[in-house]
This record gives structure tokens, sequence and C-alpha cells, in this order.
DNA sequence: CTGAAAGCGCTTACAG
DNA sequence: CTGAAAGCGCTTACAG
């Protein structure tokens, strides 16, 4: 393989123009039927790949998609990039993937170097609130998840999917509830957190009392992990009777906690996650939760991002409940009175 | 922002051919002082940022590392993958992604895809034996973790890593073993088997027997759950006192099929793990493993992948033992025999 | 040390 | 419908 056939070879071969070759590798431009099948014989019998470098510095445009994510280990993203990646597939672009490592300079440089590259477009799941933008970039750019800068976001309905889980935990008769958020700084965070305080405090109103307390933390698994020790290391009856995650991630880190604390879920302790990562089916109990699906959050950012003229409006997605083993009914006081301690202040099995 | 600047634009603007230009932007070339300095006060007057497609038509070469991965999903590789997207931006590098999802087909035709980028360099985490390759590519390929074809390999010494995993189980007195290996079409899985296989037997030869069952699955969480479940659904006496899995992702399978079965780890049956993924240190209990330097990998890669002249000889990485709580002494026999009751065939508590 | 010029491989008005 | 030619933005021998 001395050297890569160019059109011009595949020109000579056929006895055309470069012109001509060019038109039928765009397949667009009308040309006579028997040139265009000497071309194509060209073209195979030289084994003929186009240029793409060529290409995309005479048209300035590119089959590539980056995507900028804030850490590629979490599960979720891995998810989303995964379905990204399948999603850009799918309308023959390929991905370039950068990882912020939630840091908002280095996700800010990463849209500049995608920039540089003249990437067809760009997707960010966002670290920060990308505030401090140059937004006059004629390349595409949609946030996914969660929003970035002014661009239009795709992202689950996140209102109302913790929506979906303080109904499932109402209906289950827990009027004691924890809820561990995520980062202030996020709009995921922030709206998950709203809708559910939203909905509980609306069964309060209406039907009496809930007690519902609020600690903030990451999305990661330390976060759960600990809030879940705090709440928990009280007695019994002061403890909430469920713990709401605005993540997966917390809430295995709460299971764990309840399990390190012997807190038995979910006959004592009902515990539910948000996104249905794979894990959230392989934990000891399974994880009720909400899922986001992210197939089609990926397919409609892609599509969003490929469309002209240029999409400009969000796009929800509807989350679903995925009711498995953490959550169960709110247990009953009194069996819990007869069984705890107090005197010692420890935990029931 | 009308139109991006040009080396045409800061030529004029300094006063300069672009020849200069370009040879201040390269650093290498010698210019006088004087120049050098114009060309930069306009490059920053301007907001000059060279186009990379231009540059990589011209050189074909650009400053992108291509990376294919069996599995985005699975930890493992996201973590690796995170590795050489640090590793390749230390090099002033970026990332292209693409998930084979264990189909050699799609591995080959991204491999293709990357090679009509003209990207600087290949790594792939092999899905398959990478056999019917065209080899004669001008751009560097390097096999991580995994052997992909003939390309260099750079990857964790499975051998002594599992040999360690060996020893430190024999130590611990267990002399009837199971161990859940990988798939016989990878490397990893084979060598892994085959060290932890030959120093078992060693010991046995030397000390006395040892009993030793193989069952071979995939790398995933399913495979280790099912295998797992079959060796421990019979009466205690036969049933092996420890599992050692060739991943951490079956090594949790396999302890949700003991907790299911409700057996005790580690006071029953030891576990233990390969790869130390992050959520090895966050089931229940703490997953037994041998760490296999991401990290290190990554950036060795990298670098085997940038050297010039091109480096041909693989890497191999030494993994360390990381004793948790899913490993521990042999049960004792009389213990376990008081407690078992083979009338009922049921598995103790 | 510097400038003028060729050329990387393609696409696309422009004529015909 | 097709060809000849310009040009995308760079880098790099080639002279001087």
């Amino acid at each position: 393989m001395s050297k890569m056939p160019t059109v011009k070879d595949v020109a000579e071969y056929a006895g055309v123009s470069v012109g001509t070759v060019s038109r039928v590798l765009s397949g667009e431009a009308a040309v006579k039927p028997l040139l265009r099948e000497r071309v194509n014989e060209a073209i195979s019998a030289l084994g003929y790949r186009p240029n793409v470098t060529a290409r995309a510095l005479r048209t300035s445009r590119t089959d590539i998609i980056g995507l900028v994510v804030p850490d590629i280990t979490n599960p979720f993203f891995a998810q989303l990039a995964a379905s990204v990646e399948r999603a850009a597939l799918e309308c023959a672009h390929s991905l370039m993937l950068a990882s912020s490592h939630n840091d908002s300079e280095a996700e800010q440089s990463h849209v500049s170097a995608f920039l540089d590259r003249s990437v067809r477009g760009i997707i960010v799941v966002a670290s920060s609130d990308g505030s401090g933008l140059d937004l006059s970039t004629s390349v595409p750019v949609i946030s996914l998840d969660r929003r970035f800068g002014a661009f239009p976001l795709v992202s689950t309905n996140h209102a109302q999917a913790a929506t979906l889980i303080a109904d499932h935990l109402y209906g289950l008769g827990h009027r004691h509830i924890a809820y561990i958020a995520g980062p202030a700084d996020t709009e995921a965070g922030r709206m998950r957190k709203e809708a559910f305080v939203r909905r509980i405090d609306g069964f309060g109103k209406a039907y009496g009392p809930v007690e519902l307390e609020i600690a903030h933390g990451r999305f990661d698994y330390e976060s759960g992990e600990r809030i879940a020790r705090e709440l928990l290391s009280r007695p019994p009856q002061s403890r909430p009777t469920a713990i709401a995650a605005a993540s997966d991630q917390q809430a295995i880190g709460a299971l764990r906690a309840a399990r390190d604390l012997k807190i038995d879920v979910p006959r004592k302790l009902s515990i539910t996650g948000f996104d249905d990562i794979s894990l959230a089916n392989l934990v000891v109990p399974r994880l009720t939760t909400v899922r986001q699906p992210a197939d089609m959050l990926a397919r409609r950012a892609v599509r969003l991002l490929l469309e002209e003229p240029r999409g400009m409006g969000d796009e929800m997605v509807d989350g679903s409940l995925i009711v498995r083993g953490s959550s169960g009914p709110c247990p009953q006081p009194d069996a819990a009175a007869r069984k705890s301690k107090p005197v010692h202040g420890k935990s029931d099995a």
C-alpha cells in the first residue's frame, strides 16, 4: 500500500474529470449512468476511500460529533456516552469524547478544542452552568441531561420523574422522608429536588403533615453513603422511614450505610434512586428507581444537533418508575417501637 | 465573529509572509526575535487559532488518538478510557472513542474509520483476536489490556496478578477452590486462568491435594452470578470454600448469588475479583481483588503510540493484591459439618 | 533568516 | 451533464 489513491487517480482510471468523480461521490448531482458506473468501477478497483480531512477543509464541516461529559467513570454518563455513540453511528457520524472531571475550565477548553476541529456539533453534559461562554459559535451546541449555557437542552423531565418517586413513597405510607439532593449548582439537581419537595408538600397540605428532611451532596456514592449514615445514626423513632436519593449512585451509597448500620431495607427503611444505571438491578436489594431513557435522550440530542434549520427548543423525555426490592410499605410504628432499644440508642436489626 | 482569521491575516497584520507566521507557530524554525514578536502580537490581536484541519491535510497527521473499547458501559473499560483520555491530554492529544459492543466487525470498521481520519494512532482494547486485519497501516496501532492482531500489547501482567490471588487464597487455607474464568477467546481470559491453575496445581503437587473447579463465562455480572449459583446450589460439604473470578464484575455477581443463597461471605465462602473497579470497594462485603493500574497502563500505551521510532515490544505492568472483606480463612470443616443439614440439602446461614 | 510558490485532496461555482 | 480551475488554510522545500 504505497499511497492512498485520490480522486485524481480515480478520475484518470475512469477517464473522467475529478469533478465528475466528486459528483458521483456526493450522490447528489446528476451524472450520466455510464460515467457513474465507470467511476464506481474505478473506485472499487483502486480501493479508493475519500480523504475526510480534505473534505473537511474544503467544506469546513466534518462528521464528528463532540461529546463532553463530567466524568465517564460515572455509570450513568458512561451509558449516555454509549447511547450517543450509537445514535451518532446511526447518522453516520463519529464521536469524540472528552471528560471535564467536573471542572468548568476543562469543560470550556474541551469545547474550544472541538470548535478548533470544526466538529459537526457539540453535545455537552454540563458540569457547570457554562456561563461566560463565547456563544457566537457557528457550530451547533446542545446540552444533554444538564443545561449548558443558553443552549437547547435535551433531558429527562426531571420534575415529572421526581414526582413519580414522591408518589410512590407517599403511597407506601411513608410520612417521614429524607431527600438526598444533588448539587444545587446543577439544574438537574435543583429540578429533581424542587419537584420532589413540592409534591410532598402538596400531600402534606392536603392530607396531614409529612416530615421532610433535605440534605445536599454530590451525585456520587460517597455523598450518598455519608449523608445516609448521618441520617440513620439516630434512634429509630426519629429516623426517616424512606430515603429518596437524587441519583442511583447516592442511593447505592445509602444502601451500604443502611447495611453497615444493620437496618433492614426495605422492611425498616425504603431507599430509592434516580437514573436506573445497570448496577441498580444488581445491588442487594435491587434498587427502586426512575429510569432515564438514555437511548432516547441520546437519539434526540443527535437529531436536534444535525437538524436543519437548527432546532432551538428544549426537549423533555418522561422518566418511568421502576419498582424493585428497595422500597416497601412504611413500617408499623408500634412494631418499630417494640423492637427498638432506645436505651442503647442502637439500630434495630 | 464574521470569519476566523488565518495565517494570511496574521501575516498581513504583522507585515511578514505566511511562511514566517507558520514558522513561529511551529516554534521549531529559527525566526528573528523582532519578527517573532510582531507575529505573536498579531496572533493575539486577531485572536488567531490555527486551523487543525488544514494542518492535518498538509501534514497528514493529527493530534487525535483513536480508542476502541469493547463496551464503554463496562466500568473497567470506562476507567481505562478515562485514563487514556487523561494521558492523551497530557501529551496534547484528543481522544476519539468508539465502542465495538464486542462485535469484531464493528471493531474493524471503527479502526478503518479512524484510519480514514488519519488519526495520530489507534489504541484498541480488543473484543476479538483481531485476525484478518489489514496490517499495512502507516499509523501506529497498539493493543491495550487485550491483544489485538499482532500489534504490541500494553497490559497488566495477568499471570503475575492471577498468581497473587492464588497465593492469597491458598494461604488462607482454602483447598477447594472454584475459578470463574473469562472467555477463552480473549488472551486476558486465558492467561489469568492458566496462571491461576498452574499455581494451584503447583501447590497441590508440593503440599497435598487441592480441589480446583473451573467454569467459563463472559466477564460480566450475569456470568458470575449464574455460575456461582450453580456452584453454590450444592450441599455445603461439596461446595468450594473459595471462588476466584476473572473479573470484578463476575465476582460481584457471585457475591449476589451467595447473598441470595444466604451463604456468609467471607465466613463460609471467600470470593475474589480482578480489576479493582471503583465498585469493588462499595459492595458488601468489600471485594478482595487485584488492581490493574489503569492510569499507568494508559500512560504507557499513549507513550508507546507516540514514540519515535515506533516501539514494538509488549509492555507488562504488575498488578497488586488488594485485600478487603470478601476473603477470609477457610472455614473449619467440623464447624461447617455441625451447622449444615445434609438431609435437606439446604445452604447454611 | 525570510519570502514566494507549490501542493495536501477535495468541492463547487463557472462556463459550455 | 461535464470539464477546467479556483480555493479551503496550512507547511515546507527552494532560492536568495
